[in-house]
DNA sequence: CGTATGATTGACATCTCTCAACCAATGTGG
DNA sequence: CCACATTGGTTGAGAGATGTCAATCATACG
């Protein structure tokens, strides 16, 4: 029997063009793969949530539209991450793809397993649902930190903990993504990444691309709470 | 077969003196019902994930405790959560007793499902595992929202679908964990409450007791992004 | 009644937001 | 190859919100 993890795709992962079906696993034999534009929608807030994906290649993100049109990003997605559990049938949040990605997307979770081959997965659910639990945790007591360096330290840590090992930090998302993530806006990211770079904590050679020249000192500011 | 939500407990539940044991559910059948004093830890960051846990009566916490002595609350649990799950087997933050409350302890979920009876559990303890991330999600979101006057108003709202129909919302907790929940000051909060009343959005005859006046307009302060 | 604790209020400092201008990189058309 | 526009990012100045520190008030408890 497979698992949810073999899904055939190992490592990087080129996009492919049609969908794809997959025909292994018991609950997850219909895994459609998908290619999806930058910055297209992938589902949307308050769609019924037919299904759940994981990213093969690429990143994604969900977010939440307030009234005024202000954007909450709740979460990025890295190749290997699960996104679209939902305990009701619709979706709470809005799913994007931050740049060009690719998706492999299993029909909708059912509340009540009923047959034996489907209990193997529930148990991998299970652990892919407490890793969810702890991301949001860990981006929740992200955001409580009031100070906007301490922010993005801890931000430029998480990413780095994705890909570690690289001489650079590639951004795949542009500041607004960032700033939306963390809760602040664009100018007070920008002037805490300009605030990184004159301390020497991290070089900047390009917007997007950032090496972490201190990172015992990025930690600190991390962990620091405030700007006291 | 019980079930985890069949723990001999419905509604209202007195606080037991001693532990006591289950022997309904497979996996859960040493259960173990335990009482804490206002205040007290439950368990601590870094502790073994030994067990998680169901709170019967009362209100619980968890939070994180940063380098400087800052506390960020991650959640309270009300009668009937569960809390305490760990993908690895140690705890990422600290769980404490807000007021007097009444646990039942559950030993450490297997990342391995091995038996059929465990199974149902599995299937029930993933729900669980999918309301926990909705909470935490919802949360970051609150955070993520700038103004404190809509933070607070959300966590009211929220504080208030716990126990709909009442008059009065009575907060178990004081200022100190409202303001680490929400991740502003206490003075913010107290400004902000103030302000709530002033407006005639709520009425406080006590500092821990609270009545919604207009709550379509709380409901509008919550949705707000900023002050703007 | 006095004390201790928690909550509120006030004054001021600091941080972030807002709005605006500017800069850099990219692409297009002449 | 060079204007030119476009987009994303940075920087600056002032306004607004929240933090900090301190004093005051309210309540509960001896």
């Amino acid at each position: 029997v497979g698992s949810i993890d073999d899904d055939g795709f190992d490592g990087a992962v080129h996009p492919v063009a049609g969908p794809a079906f997959r025909e292994s696993d018991v609950p997850f034999r219909h895994g459609l793969v998908h290619a999806y534009a930058a910055g297209t929608g992938i589902y949307a807030e308050g769609d019924g949530a037919e299904r759940f994906y994981k990213v093969l290649s690429g990143v994604a993100r969900t977010c939440r539209y307030l009234g005024d049109g202000q954007r909450q990003v709740d979460a990025f997605y890295w190749p290997g991450d699960l996104f679209g559990f939902e305990p009701d049938g619709q979706y709470r949040l809005t799913a994007e793809a931050v740049g060009d990605c690719t998706l492999v997307a299993y029909p909708r979770l059912r509340c009540v397993i009923q047959d034996a081959a489907e209990y193997r997965c529930a148990s991998q659910l299970l652990d892919y649902a407490l890793r969810g639990i702890e991301r949001a945790q860990e981006h929740a007591l992200l955001l409580g930190r009031r100070c906007a360096l301490s922010k993005l330290a801890g931000f430029l840590l998480q990413y780095d903990s994705h890909r570690p090992g690289h001489r650079f930090i590639e951004l795949v998302m542009n500041r607004q993504d960032i700033a939306d993530y963390l809760g602040v806006t664009i100018e007070t990211v920008s002037r805490s990444f300009t605030q990184l770079e004159h301390d020497a904590v991290i070089a900047m050679p390009a917007a997007k691309r950032i090496a972490i020249l201190d990172r015992a000192r990025l930690q600190r500011i991390a962990e620091q709470s405030g700007g006291a």
